[in-house]
DNA sequence: CTGATCTACAACCATTTGGTTGTACGATAG
DNA sequence: CTATCGTACAACCAAATGGTTGTAGATCAG
């Protein structure tokens, strides 16, 4: 149960980093290819410094990662943070779908 | 791209509330079976207006929907929100994995 | 070396969030 | 009818969010 709480706080932030327009934009672009900060930057009605948060709430959920590239800091979408939220959807659609066994196979490659 | 604003706005709702330890809880219960507000009330170590308050944030995001039920308020689970927030995340699957058709069908499924 | 560029981060601000208590009201049990 | 139960909602509060400006440190171009 104590892990399960790390499991939540995770997901918490999973979620909440998708609950907004301007970061699932980001998301979907640096999946396409990298972008720098400040290219990203570019693209957005909001300073700098906004959508370098964006960026670090993305991070923090594990959604993106950043790889310094000289002065320019590469952001690039992790394929590993997306899964765990779909993975949470699965199992919630199993719930609904009432297939109790399908849920333990779902709990059981967690 | 106006329209697209309304869409991106119920997605903002969606994932908002489900970024939350609490409300994922109850969506799964009463994904299961019907609970009366108060009987979610009972279940966590808050007051009865904060879960009321929960479940409202649910309702706003179409993933829970109540139903009066003599002086109770039965609340159950949405299958159509969660195919929403689910549906979003099958894109960025698809993004991820290059499958540029797949995307359009995707799309067009919308 | 110098200047421009990219990033980081602090401080500040308005609004939203997640919780509380308190009040009021409709429906039901006795 | 009356008391109780389930709900709704307002008012309040602390903390988090999403934005701003400003300052400062690296890194690169010339």
């Amino acid at each position: 149960m104590v892990v399960d709480q790390l499991r939540e706080n995770e997901l918490d932030r999973l979620f909440q980093a998708l609950a907004d327009t301007t970061r699932r934009d980001i998301v979907r672009r640096v999946t396409v290819g990298g972008y720098s900060v400040s290219g990203l930057a570019g693209l957005y009605d909001m300073s700098f410094a906004a959508v370098q948060k964006h960026v670090a709430v993305l991070e923090r959920a594990t959604l993106v990662t950043k790889e310094r590239r000289g002065r320019e800091q590469l952001v690039r979408g992790n394929h590993e943070g997306l899964q765990k939220a779909r993975h949470l959807l699965d199992e919630y659609e199993a719930i609904w779908q009432g297939r109790v066994d399908r849920i333990a196979d779902i709990l059981a490659e967690g």
